[in-house]
DNA sequence: CGCTCCCTTGACGACTTTCAATGATCGTGG
DNA sequence: CCACGATCATTGAAAGTCGTCAAGGGAGCG
């Protein structure tokens, strides 16, 4: 139910303006968020943001860890914005399993692969708490659609990437692949790309990855013992890129 | 080269019709495609279609067996839509090794990935003869990309459920998932789904589920023992799709 | 303090890869 | 029409990897 949670900026701004406040007036109205109004995501440049960003409606409560966003099979109503947090997507198979085929950071656009859908394909859960922004369907022009292109353009060649990282068979080289991933989309977000902090579990990532938990315990213990990587509870600092990449 | 073979429409039309042909003209200049006029890309709805063939080219000639359409890293100047024949996707890794992340049937639009990329971001070679239309980029307009949008979040539906295939460890598993997924690809487009010509070899099966193919061969080996499928040569006959559905 | 969830480690077994060799099929050219 | 070569499919045996099952340890929370 998090629509309950909007603040609805047409109900803040003046009349006469369809129904969307300006983004100065959102960002007056949101108290709960601790990003500051200048922060967009990185997802969206500059000029193409503001579009985005203009009919957005920033959500009024974080997700609390482990709330779900959409659950897979929901009607598609808007898609959404990450500005603080992550997310998990996972798709629920007909035989009761769930598997996860995404991890999303801030910046991240979620519902690219809805956008022309009337459900929802996955479930999206937080990982940890998580604000967000809410981009009504109903108020995407041609602009907004050619930006939305790009976006999944962007998220299809992510998908092969992924393909690439599963269709290894060595755990090993999947870790590595899978830890390059994370490290590339901290760097393109202005963080540190050789130490960060994984949100998800060990078996939230043996789901993505297609292995067993002991195996990625066994496997990050390997690493270290390699002096690929150093890590302390679920504080990642990669020690050597190179070797990493070359697997 | 394939820009060489085209049937440039304009060239052929009467001026001022802002250098496309209506369709039927296209069509009459068509001498090498065995496709009757009528014939549409199953991915376009017969609405949709019009404008979208309405501005492509037909390849005057096919694509031979084992010719590349584009390969990665050349300037991305048009989609492409198969007409008849099948394609394969790669991708070169840094490494000199190239893996293939995808197969494409008639009906498919070729360049979902690269809309808005300047660089083909991966290579497509033909596993058969296969003729092909030309879609230059220049012609899209917002409708088109509208349709483009429905199009590309199909494929990011099919690249996640690539994702639940390649995340199965076990080889029996993957290679079920890969014959329903071929599966439902032919009945999809009107042909039989339980009896079918694979038209790429054993060693481009295993590259692309991350397998050898020697597992390949026993695996399909296994699965005729036990009655899932036959198989003569390169034509597969599913026999019990419920017991693959249930791996 | 005790519960739960998560991480860690060990031993065994099943499966896939690897390496090697043979057989089948197809297209080409003599 | 046949012989040849190349590519692809097939099968066997050995070795390595990962999954499985089991148990213990640690961190966080009420």
């Amino acid at each position: 139910m998090p629509d309950s949670n909007v603040v609805d900026a047409s109900s803040t701004s003046p009349a006469g303006n369809n129904g969307f406040a300006a983004p100065r007036t959102i960002h007056a109205r949101c108290h709960a968020c601790p990003i500051k109004p200048g922060c967009l995501p990185a997802d969206l440049d500059s000029r193409q943001l503001t579009s985005f960003e203009y009919r957005a409606l920033r959500l009024r409560r974080p997700l609390r860890a482990g709330q779900t966003l959409v659950r897979q099979g929901d009607a598609v109503e808007a898609l959404y914005t990450i500005r603080v947090g992550s997310l998990k997507a996972l798709i629920d198979e007909p035989n009761g399993t769930e598997r996860i085929v995404g991890f999303h950071f801030p910046g991240t656009v979620i519902g690219l692969a809805e956008p022309e859908q009337r459900y929802w394909l996955r479930t999206f859960i937080a990982l940890e708490d998580t604000w967000l922004c809410r981009i009504p369907l109903k108020v995407l022009d041609d602009a907004m659609r050619r930006r939305l292109i790009a976006l999944m353009s962007e998220r299809l060649q992510q998908a092969y990437r992924m393909h690439l990282t599963l269709a290894c068979r060595s755990g090993p080289k999947r870790m590595a692949a899978f830890l390059l991933e994370l490290s590339a989309d901290f760097g393109a977000r202005g963080l540190s790309a050789s130490r960060f902090h994984l949100p998800m579990n060990y078996t939230d990532i043996s789901n993505y990855l297609g292995m067993r938990h002991e195996s990625v315990c066994r496997i990050l213990g390997s690493m270290q013992e390699l002096g690929l990587l150093s890590k302390s509870g679920k504080n990642i600092r990669i020690l050597d890129m190179q070797a990493l990449q070359h697997l």
